[in-house]
DNA sequence: CTGAAAGCGCTAACAT
DNA sequence: ATGTTAGCGCTTTCAG
């Protein structure tokens, strides 16, 4: 912002003129080579960085995209963040972001002052209805992360897999009673593994299933649901994510419990903090470099007038010490 | 980026020229007040919201700010952005992030091809020395989190006050040879607390302090770490800092110790997570929020033309259950 | 207090 | 392949 050389001055090192550096810089296909060197010589020299303002201005491109989402810190969205941002540097591309602090609103208000100045716009579980956040950011892309919306690229963890994947897993180990925790009804996930949870259970008829109330997804939340849990006597726990499973664990450890031994539980998302925990948590992870990488390759596409799509990425299960097999008394 | 509502636009509607819906929105008590009602009306009315690059481009500020950090993922530096980028947004600023992936030369880049384009950096614990960084940016105002450099705004959290809090509250837990984890040499921090440790191990002359290896101060570091703690024979042990001791308290009680009954451990930074452990981590934490928020008042000063400063803030110390009293047998 | 006009640094369209 | 020219949307003189 404080800086001062500009295309003009390259121009002039170079001997050309400000549309030809311009040219070299943009398409260097379009310019000889020699002028090409010369260009590139001058800039090398004069440390001459764009002024990204007036490129927008002139050529209607900011180069630079923005991601939105309900909080930085927690490690979820942390993840995420760190993998668009490397892509978009990669491509020379900066990135704007705003923590919009779980607020409806304040995501609105992200979405409408970011959406003049970027090219396009990640909204990372977003939290206001698809027609507010369409309407606020008044043209611009947008691609959503965690949330499928008709006629909206989206990149989204396959929900039905989630619980798949927890619930088989338990049911290997042998557990033949299961609690299930929803999550907050107003996740665009929870009503889906609510759904997805019912078609996996008439697959497999001989497992009872306990479905719990509601709790937060948070330490907290997983705190006040182990006190529901024992009263469950389920002997295999799918939590709604890693947090939550935290809260659980470590509540019912303290009620006096033995984790996995009185209680074998599951936690969503993978984040890192499963694997230093004690014990280190059971898992079905999400993949997410490859949800911050897709969700800049569909932004790309939107910004370039494609279709837009949603694609969907598969979660793992990440086998570690919470949960363990009922049958032998080994952690799986 | 894609939308079009324009200044002129709304002069048009407030049926007055472009220039004077640029001073009302810009210094409302240059306009008659009720000229002032028509353009805030007419800018309602339209949604219209300023093009950044132009007003950049014109103005010469960006009314947007940056912030390098080496590692999104890491909580340490998430709660700093997310209270930053609170504040900024606040102020009715955009805020550019940049992830340098703990490189020198990522840094170093996003520093340059940043400062043309926001009216100042923030860097969070740099890694680039001084000199690289003040090149890159030609300029365009800096501030320092967690480095103090001759000439730099900065703000630091007092490394002589971890320190002491932490080996005074071991002190008093009765505790007579503890056990130091000093950080990385290359670390700034590192350098200051071993300073700082020599000052306090001086006025407690009665206790025995031993001084481990260097550590890397993450999860992984600590786990090496308590394998040459048992060896040490302390009672009390002060981390580098969460991550670290997280990674010490786990290996420890896999090794068959009991926490804190064998090994009292203290942890730095106050990262959430402390308190969501079993057992929990006592710690002494940095105010992050303060941290993110004074960076920014520094940021605004420097920006303002006003002189460099630095401001250290003081930790405070999270009383938890990784440590005890050697003297009861009781938890402090 | 407000209108008019001159750019900010760059790109794109048009010449040559 | 390169020079030339006209703005992009806004702020800021400078008049009035």
């Amino acid at each position: 912002m404080t800086n001062s050389i500009t295309l003009n001055d390259v121009a002039r090192l170079a001997g050309v003129h400000a549309g030809t550096v311009s040219r070299a810089l943009s398409r260097p296909e379009s310019v000889s080579p020699q002028t090409r060197e010369r260009v590139l010589r001058a800039v090398e020299e004069l440390g001459y960085v764009p002024n990204l303002a007036a490129r927008q201005l002139a050529g209607g491109k900011s180069a630079s995209i923005a991601i939105i989402v309900p909080d930085i810190t927690n490690p979820f969205f942390a993840a995420i963040v760190h993998h668009t941002q490397r892509k978009a540097r990669a491509s020379n591309r900066l990135v704007l972001l705003a923590d919009s602090n779980r607020s409806a609103h304040e995501e609105k208000e992200a979405a409408a002052s970011l959406s003049r100045n970027v090219d396009g716009i990640i909204v990372c579980a977003p939290i206001s209805s698809t027609k507010t956040l369409l309407s606020s950011s008044k043209g611009t892309p947008i691609v959503f992360v965690n949330k499928k919306a008709e006629g909206m690229s989206s990149v989204i963890i396959d929900q039905e897999l989630t619980v798949r994947l927890a619930v088989e897993h338990l049911l290997e180990l042998g557990h033949k009673h299961i609690a299930f925790v929803p999550g907050p009804r107003s996740f665009w996930s929870s009503r889906i593994r609510l759904g997805a949870l019912a078609a996996v259970i008439k697959e497999y008829p001989q497992l009872k299933v306990t479905l719990l109330k509601s709790y937060e997804p948070d330490f907290e939340g997983g705190q006040h649901c182990a006190l529901e849990i024992r009263k469950a006597k389920a002997s295999g726990l799918v939590a709604f994510n890693d947090f939550q499973a935290l809260g659980i664990i470590t509540k019912s450890i303290s009620l006096g419990m033995s984790i996995p031994d009185d209680l074998s539980i599951v936690g969503a998302d993978g984040l890192p903090f499963g694997e230093t925990m004690l014990p280190s948590l059971t898992t079905v992870a999400a993949p997410l470099r490859e949800v911050g990488e897709i969700a800049l390759d569909l932004l790309d596409s939107e910004i370039n007038g494609l279709e837009s799509k949603s694609v969907k990425v598969s979660p793992f299960l990440v086998r570690r010490s919470s949960t363990s097999s009922l049958l032998s008394g080994n952690s799986s």
